[in-house]
DNA sequence: TATGAATGAGTTTTCATTCAT
DNA sequence: GATGAATGAAAACTCATTCAT
């Protein structure tokens, strides 16, 4: 079984100058995938579900890409990619911004994006099995961590952060309890995922 | 695939009286799948690999069981059924023990029980489209976050736990916790597990 | 292209006791697959004919078969199994039986075995890129060739054949021309099969 | 696949006045093509392939050639024609430049020309089911007996082959046997060859 | 009770050809 | 003249399920 699975490297592509018109289907595919990933579950998307919610003949997959793991590779990679800069935890620059992100994220999460929450559980565990999606994920959960290392330190540097605990370790552990809420809160949308914030907040951040 | 997919209720097999050399081989062709779920993904388990892997014919399968969801969703609680009363977390009486207990799960997972993690992960992202698998797993959260609520009471009793924070909530979080850096874990071995743990300790557990 | 294609070994499915049933199966889709080999040609050949030939539903051909190559290996190297006991040239005794089967197999080839001489042919190319049927072929070529070796030998020493020849190299002489007079005719029905073949006599068997 | 397979006429593209570039492109493509037919076999050509071993956009295939059977045809008449003037069988005059010929393209195939002996074996097969390609092939093959006829023919004069034999008969014996050697030995590069060809001589030359 | 042969719907992928630019 | 994006038919293969024995 899925012998061409793990094949190390992933060419993403020629990735050469492509045509506008090109560029423009290719990105049609992109969403899609992403969006289906997001509602059936990475092992149950199909190329053609794709196409048809791309509005495109089944062809086109196979043209514009290498193959379906491809495909959900960079559609899932590029969605998180597209999604930092336009804010989401781009703009963290207190840990009260980390707790109202995730706050929003999970209460509300079908509000804001219906595609990330799940599209990054999904990968998430897929790339446990897909070397190149490993690595692409492993590389921006660090630079995550580094994101919120910073954070804290600036936390600890103003006080509101106790200098007992290791701003590696904060971080590592933050990271962790988002993804970990995000995944409860998806399985049972009666959970008190304010509680649990509350909490978090009262033990992180010195009342003082 | 997939047809008898979201169709609320499942009887969970005849349930009759069964003899033992059924019971036996039932328990074989659960034991291979719940290996299976971990090793390659609920979506990539195919009834044929389930069999073979239990050294059964590939009939068996659909003579002990309605169909392949039924299988795996049974083989998949079956195991946490098992793994619970085993030990692992029906030992907890102290916070210590729960840090104790994620640190050994995730540090040395492999040690431990090479499947249960994987499975639990896996499950967690399957039931959200499983109804009945949704269920189980939902009164199996609740379980065990009533457990961990107790535990934390016990603990605030003792003045180990700061009363500021409401013992749901904390539950909430050391679950959601747990999870998300099994998680996180199981992708990057590299992961400073420990630290986040230390984190949380210190955090939670009063040094006074 | 055809990564999984010269991969060494073909372990010719599990080879184990089949039903009877089963075995006819497979028996039926080899016959229909060495047809359609001889009349489209190695590489236009589909499973889908295959099966459809056999009368059989398409989903048979992988069922029985690991893959359309091992389906089209067996059947080619099952029909010269079958035809080389079956009389064909295991009845060689003497030169002249040679060049009578060689007149028979080209001149009247459509009446005799409508399947066997281009399915030689066909084989013999596809061989050269399939390791599997290299080796197989390679074998049935050198047994054929001792068996002609044998010949020349007696009709040397019956004073039939010239000693100044190399049984040896006769015998490879008299199987490529064999196989290039059966390509030729092949092509074009009106070649003079009949006047080479009155040439070979002529030059190989002693007139006193 | 190969709807306009055995439609009669070819009309060998438009024919009239090309640019020198068109032409030089039209050139590439066929021995590009000439190229992969003796590779991978003619069934197994894709025009990509062929483009991309030309260096050549994929469009330029159905601009310069009506189809892939076409283009293919073109191309392995092309490498005949070519090969033919360019010495190989061009200067036969005796039966020892026959022998010697065959001795050289067999034995040392590879050093001379990689392409032409493979290419000649598989428009050998592909003629029997493409008419257009037939009618080459036979007109071809038809030339090349008249020329080994006429080389006989001297030779008997000569007094060093036998007038016992056909010319007819011996050219066409020759032309397969040559042929059939050179399909053998491509299977099996153990082949000994020259063992054949010297029986050959032996039987064809008179030695007095 | 148990088996494994059989089936066919569905999946990914390939590829010659068409056609807009 | 040229190009390469687009298309859809067809290919091989997978696999859960059914069913005869």
């Amino acid at each position: 079984m899925d012998k061409a699975f793990g094949q190390a490297d992933r060419p993403t592509a020629p990735a050469g100058r492509r045509s506008s018109s090109s560029e423009a289907t290719r990105q049609r595919l992109l969403t899609a995938a992403a969006e289906l990933i997001a509602e059936v579950g990475w092992g149950r998307v199909t190329t053609r579900a794709v196409a048809d919610r791309a509005g495109l003949p089944h062809g086109a997959v196979s043209y514009h890409f290498r193959g379906k793991q491809e495909l959900l590779g960079e559609a899932a990679m590029g969605a998180f990619a597209d999604a930092i800069p336009a804010g989401d935890f781009a703009s963290m620059s207190t840990l009260a911004d980390f707790m109202g992100l995730v706050r929003t994220e999970i209460g509300t999460h079908e509000a804001i994006d219906p595609v990330l929450s799940r599209l990054m559980l999904e990968t998430l565990r897929e790339a446990e099995r897909d070397p190149w999606l490993r690595d692409r994920m492993g590389e921006m959960l660090q630079a995550y961590r580094r994101l919120m290392v910073d954070l804290v330190r600036r936390e600890q540097d103003r006080g509101r952060v106790s200098h007992d605990v290791s701003a590696e370790g904060l971080a590592i552990l933050l990271g962790a309890a988002g993804d970990g809420l995000l995944m409860h809160a998806l399985l049972d949308p009666e959970l008190d995922v304010a509680a649990a914030l509350d909490a978090l907040e009262t033990l992180v951040v010195r009342s003082a």
